[in-house]
DNA sequence: TGTAGAATGAAGTAAACCTACAACACATTA
DNA sequence: TAATGTGTTGTAGGTTTACTTCATTCTACA
């Protein structure tokens, strides 16, 4: 018997990732599967339709945004994510838990995360980012607030691959050193709202000057999107507290990055990584070891 | 959304069990069924027909023999007895490998690489480690190269918590300001190895101080660990270019730090944050939005 | 207020599922 | 050997379900 394919994921969680994208009826449809609602793997199109208070057309557009064909196979990723082997323990974190519970469920909605994310990349996408952060003359990597140490997390990868890139996490120095790119050069934001003014703003005006954009966000509706080239999404359970295990996901979209762009040339990585050793042993070396 | 009935098991098996009572019409249609198919799943009641050399009345004859009272049903258990979660593709990444792929493996590296973290937790040290923050008077954050941006995702975090803490990334200036601790005071030091030289100097001078460190490495038997009052330790598979993965568990170790601070007082928490934001929306607010 | 474009539902079509029944095969009995 | 009964199978047609198309409604913006 066939043994297949498959990926566990959580079709809750990609709902929850395109939601803000969604037209007002695909988020009835949204909401309706997003509800606790034991039967729905039994339902049919018009069934889900009629309880969403929405036509069926509009339960297919709903797939579609997904990125299903048919309904059906929709309905195979439904049935396969409402399946999911115990495990699970995505309760919210509460006053009452001790230290100990507390880092697990942390570290349960890390491995969610970006189990999550792994489920909504788009691998064309990815593969498009690749292309473009390779192909560009200049790099400028942008973000503010949280989003700043993930910026510093991909300059300090990027850079080890011989990448002539800058990072940039101060609003007013990143609008200037975007008004210094050409139409060979590339921008990559990371936000997580997407809809913070200040890397807007400079997105547009680097845009403006013919750059490509790279976006990295956890909102897929967002203005910023509107400006990327390309867009990868992360995704998380969204409940305040929580939205900090999305940037975990970015992190792993960075490493992944960086993975996907040193395998495009391993040896000529691997020898300048090299290279930045050697240049960091020696100096422990001069500097004598401490007791 | 709804998690599950049913438990898990094996149409293959199920299919045998009742392989001696069925008709030779069902033979043909079980022969097909238990045969590698992977495509079987997108098949309809006519093609499964069409494949086994029978007609779909016998098809449905054969769902309603294993007790399934309509094909649907019978689908439903099927999809789900053929999805077998993960399989943990932990190879080695490779040049061969598609972008896609080795996305999905990073991915799958990091997801591991938190769950090992998560094993070798020792909720003591880690509950120790938030006393001792949520006790100090100052806050020193330290760490060199790649633990950098680790250093500043943390103060992100742990400022917005009212802690009155510091980040810096420069050796030189490091050692500056741990000179200036006190016995009240705190030094968390991140470094994966845990012995470069700059970070070890500057924790065995705040040590002297009478300084307490916390120390977050993923080297347990390195110097550092010598230094420090509590030890959190990261895990990953270490083969060189996939180190980063212990990386991303530091950064979840990190938000667990965070998490498990602000559940010491979450309502002051909360009303920080609340303020951050605030002063953050007023600004888009006041620069208005861009087109 | 008018207009372009998006969003939506209604109606119709195609496909899939299911039922009912007729035909057949084979065994049993007269 | 013929008649009868039982169980198996396919066919034809009805019903449900999925999908397409298009007209209508809404919304944003001039």
């Amino acid at each position: 018997m066939a043994q297949i394919e498959s990926s566990v994921f959580d079709m809750g969680s990609v709902i929850r990732g395109y939601y803000p994208s969604f037209t007002p009826s695909e988020k009835k449809v949204a909401d309706f599967f997003l509800e606790d609602n034991p039967g729905i793997i039994r339902m049919t199109l018009a069934d889900v339709a009629a309880e969403s208070g929405v036509s069926d057309a509009s339960v297919l557009r709903f797939c579609r945004s997904l990125g299903y064909k048919r309904w059906l196979e929709f309905k195979i990723d439904l049935t396969r994510s409402l399946h999911r082997p115990s495990e699970q323990i995505l309760d919210e974190v509460n006053e009452k838990d001790s230290p100990g519970v507390l880092a697990k469920k942390v570290f349960q909605n890390s491995i969610q995360a970006i189990m999550d994310t792994r489920a909504v990349l788009d691998e064309e996408q990815f593969e498009r980012a690749i292309e473009l952060i390779s192909g560009a003359e200049k790099i400028l990597i942008i973000g503010v607030g949280t989003s700043g140490p993930i910026a510093h997390e991909m300059y300090n990868r990027f850079f080890r691959l011989g990448l002539n890139c800058k990072v940039q996490t101060d609003s007013y120095l990143q609008m200037m050193e975007s008004a210094l790119l050409s139409s060979r050069d590339l921008v990559i934001v990371i936000s997580q709202t997407g809809d913070s003014t200040d890397p807007l703003k400079t997105t547009a005006l680097a845009k403006s000057r013919g750059c490509c954009v790279i976006a990295i966000t956890g909102n897929s509706g967002s203005k910023l999107t509107d400006f990327a080239d390309v867009v990868l999404l992360s995704v998380s359970h969204e409940n305040r507290i929580e939205t900090i295990a999305s940037r975990i996901a970015q992190y792993a979209l960075t490493h992944a990055l960086f993975i996907g762009l040193a395998m495009r040339n391993i040896s000529e990585a691997v020898e300048k990584d090299q290279i930045i050793w050697d240049a960091i042993m020696e100096r422990n070396f001069f500097q004598g070891n401490i007791q």
